[in-house]
DNA sequence: ATGAAAGCGCTAACAA
DNA sequence: TTGTTAGCGCTTTCAT
């Protein structure tokens, strides 16, 4: 078929590629795979994960993807960094280059990095950005979460439970993330949307600490004694231990955006009525497979975005393993 | 690689079998794949789908992954049926059996459906089962819910909109179908495990007709004012009709299982509040995706479940297609 | 009964 | 700059 090489004249290059759709040609991804065995891809990941419980599922089902794609003999080389230094996530980025064929990595939107991404890009390895985008770059695609929907869907939820009306106090973690503006924006749409009777008392970040989210939310339930309901992001040990303290266990309903093992526990007290859930090894496991169908089949504009949907996780539904791995897949 | 033809002594195939397996030594997918293109395969594809809505997305999920997987060469024919007749049943089966390489059915549990599941395996059809399952048959796979989960989710859901305490009426489909036994069972042992604040009113079969889940409904509420929960599993604008008329849609909470254009209005008109849903999009496509597994690598007995899991459906996070077929898969 | 070879659709290396 | 061929891992057919 098309091997683009030499001028063709663009004319007829034009002409043959007419016809081919027309004929519905469409190139066989099989024998594509088989033959590209033998380029050993090896597929970089570069993960902000350390600390943090979040990503042990989405290496999980990176690490399943792998497995279930030894098929294609590709590899992944894996590095992980703690926190969001953008040096130390360009030095790790240095590193892998020479010897990767693609680049997963949870960017730091910074333009240092969307500069590095771009001339990665330029010398032929591709980079597909997992949970957080960049802006202002060649990234080939991103592959997350929709964060403004689990913001709604928090909203939409805590209406069912609280009948429409509350005192929503919302404890977000840092808000220099765009994903965590996002999800508030969410979730102050839908309750313009659909819950007038909602009022936001108070938003604070929790910055994922327990005990600087145990202290503010102290402070907050003294002088706001009217607080009914948390839509919280993380940090829920502190928070929970601060309602607790103050005897408002009964009286608060509490919604968290996705588990964690601690989360799952204070579900099962029963502190923690409902989780949105981001499905982070799906994430792991669909950002591999658009990897290898990057370096197979390649990824056209139209498929940019792979965005994995949010699931609404209580106690009935939640795995029992502490993580939102299906059985099979 | 083993292929099976003579006798190599079966003690001596055993060895390499082992040796094999020690080695790690897994068959190319890829290549068994590209190499049963010549073959042509036909899946079969026979549901009683005919008036029921909520076949329309399964439908459209099988189309999407026929489309997917046109590298394999494989093609579907399709049959659909009214209803749950055993002869009609059994006449497709035969009508397709002599141009069909596997098939794949919502199987009605019926021995004599499940004596012509054995002869066809004799004959080297395998036969995958869609949505319903069947007892005491040689098929290899089924595909479908966790309906025990699912009445238990429901549940569950009831008892935090309830905060634990309902009066709570059922209205089912027809109990001569196990998957509506089994859903209920799921929710009654829910409300053993955690809400003993439920008191279930009555169970009714609504028979999935509009008319008849209306009158009984109305009997239900003259007779037993007290209902204020509602789990549904069908003919849900009967039911909501003879709410409304009885001038209790503020009082009463609806939950349904399963989505369908008539339930994603009535959750647009706040009627029913949240439905547990089946993915039958997802049922379907991966129906389809196990049916090209069996047919190019086989499926072992342990990959004999293929169990897609619900999910929580409200207003925020339902598809305004009224599928729930995702953005790209 | 068994080893050799062709071919599934594609890419890349090799000649011409 | 082009056409040809070998080979990815497997199945099947064809000689032996």
């Amino acid at each position: 078929m098309l091997n683009n090489r030499g001028r063709v004249s663009s004319e007829t290059e034009e002409k043959v590629r007419k016809m081919a759709a027309e004929l519905g040609y469409k190139p066989n991804s099989l024998g594509k795979a088989l033959a590209s065995r033998k380029k050993h891809y090896i597929i970089g990941v570069i993960l902000c994960s350390e600390g943090n419980e979040f990503y042990n599922d989405m290496i999980r089902g990176i690490e399943q993807a792998e497995q279930d794609n030894t098929d294609y003999g590709i590899n992944v080389l894996f590095r992980t960094m703690k926190g969001y230094d953008v040096d130390h996530q360009l030095r790790l980025m240095n590193e892998l280059e020479g010897r990767i064929n693609c680049l997963l990595i949870t960017a730091i939107n910074h333009h240092k990095i969307a500069q590095k991404i771009n001339s990665l890009t330029e010398s032929g390895i591709g980079v597909l950005t997992l949970n957080t985008d960049i802006e202002n770059s060649k990234r080939v695609c991103h592959i997350g979460a929709n964060v403004i929907e689990s913001g709604r869907i928090a909203c939409g939820l805590l209406g069912l439970l609280m009948r429409g009306k509350a005192q929503v106090a919302i404890a977000t973690n840092s808000l220099k993330l765009l994903e965590h503006h996002q999800r508030i924006e969410g979730f102050l749409q839908a309750k313009e949307d659909k819950y007038p009777g909602f009022h936001i008392v108070e938003i604070f970040e929790a910055e994922d600490d327990d005990m600087i989210a145990y202290m503010r939310t102290k402070k907050l339930l003294a002088q706001k004694p009217g607080v009914d309901a948390f839509y919280i992001g993380g940090a829920a040990l502190g928070i929970c231990r601060a309602i607790e303290e103050a005897g408002c266990s009964d009286k608060i309903t509490i919604i968290s955006c996705d588990t964690n093992p601690t989360v799952v526990r204070l579900m099962n007290k029963g502190m923690i009525k409902a989780a949105i859930c981001q499905q982070p090894w799906h994430q792991g496991y669909k950002a591999i497979n658009m990897a290898v169908q990057y370096l197979v089949n390649g990824i056209s504009k139209s498929e940019e975005y792979c965005i994995i949907d949010n699931q609404i996780k209580i106690l009935e539904n939640i795995d029992t393993l502490f993580s939102d791995q299906p059985l099979r897949l």
